[in-house]
DNA sequence: TGTATCGTTCAGAAGGTTTTGAATGTTAGG
DNA sequence: CCTAACATTCAAAACCTTCTGAACGATACA
């Protein structure tokens, strides 16, 4: 099933396409068509053609976002896997909206903490867009999983 | 006034945080604060400390994605300014939700297009959500608008 | 028309990131 | 204890992007 490789290697184009490394994109795309879902790094460098270093630092880049986890294998060393709620956590940007958030209010401070200032308007409206998002962001995204059944 | 100068400069960090480039950064932070709101390339090179080519080429991509426009200036040349949707435009990713989904489509094709093999389902979900954003991320910023009176 | 300011383009320099592969550590089973 | 497969780390290589600065082009005003 050379096709499956293929897909994986698309969904790496796509994602290298938005400033990831194409090696984080791969291994997505591996996870998300793989059968059995649970794969060893060993199985997942030789399907995807990358070296063992590459599978490794991209796994822990997945990982530390929350879009797989590490469980103890069958025989020896760990397996990966993707959790349900992975591709939530793309979208889920609440940090960094909160950070520009922030942002924006430091800049309504420095003109002086008037927000009625017309030179503070756009600052003003900045803070609250991101304030709204870091807000319905999640309830739409809990909203999704409700839906969905995924609790 | 060098604290602007010093906001500028942090809007720049905080964005190449999220991995765009400093100057498009710079550029867009000195746009939020800057008064009058309309800058030329000349003025944005020397308040921020940029090359002029730097600026040229920030400036082409804030514009190309919408953020900021052109306008004739009084005298030669033209201004630039921040639209008023600048920041909207951050969040509304549609066309890299669709090209997600259509992803998870072709997958879901490859593993003979039966949705409900177990197999498929990451992938069901996964394009649904993807769906579900395209759909209400739009809605979202037009409730903002609203609130707002940005019509 | 001449001049001065401004803007764009482009090639090279600088800097940073990803990928690799070898060395090292780890675990299971014989 | 030994072996074999596996996994991780790290330094170097390859790669790519951004930034700069000089050269070129354009525009407005005198």
């Amino acid at each position: 099933m050379d096709e499956e490789r293929r897909f994986a290697e698309e969904v790496g184009v796509v994602l290298s396409g938005i400033g990831l490394p194409a090696a984080f994109g791969k291994l997505m795309g591996r996870l998300l068509i793989c059968d059995p879902p649970q794969q060893s790094s060993a199985q997942l460098a030789r399907s995807l053609g990358l070296s063992k270093g590459s599978v490794s630092t991209g796994m822990r880049a997945l990982e530390q976002v929350g879009m797989v986890r590490r469980v103890p294998g069958a025989g020896r060393g760990h397996v990966y896997e993707m959790l349900p709620d992975a591709l939530v956590r793309t979208v889920d940007a609440r940090r960094v909206y909160l950070a520009i958030h922030a942002l924006m209010q430091n800049g309504i401070d420095l003109l002086g903490g008037d927000e009625s200032l017309p030179r503070a308007q756009r600052l003003r409206v900045s803070r609250d867009f991101y304030a709204f998002m870091a807000e319905r962001i999640p309830q739409l995204i809990d909203e999704f999983a409700r839906r969905e059944g995924l609790t």
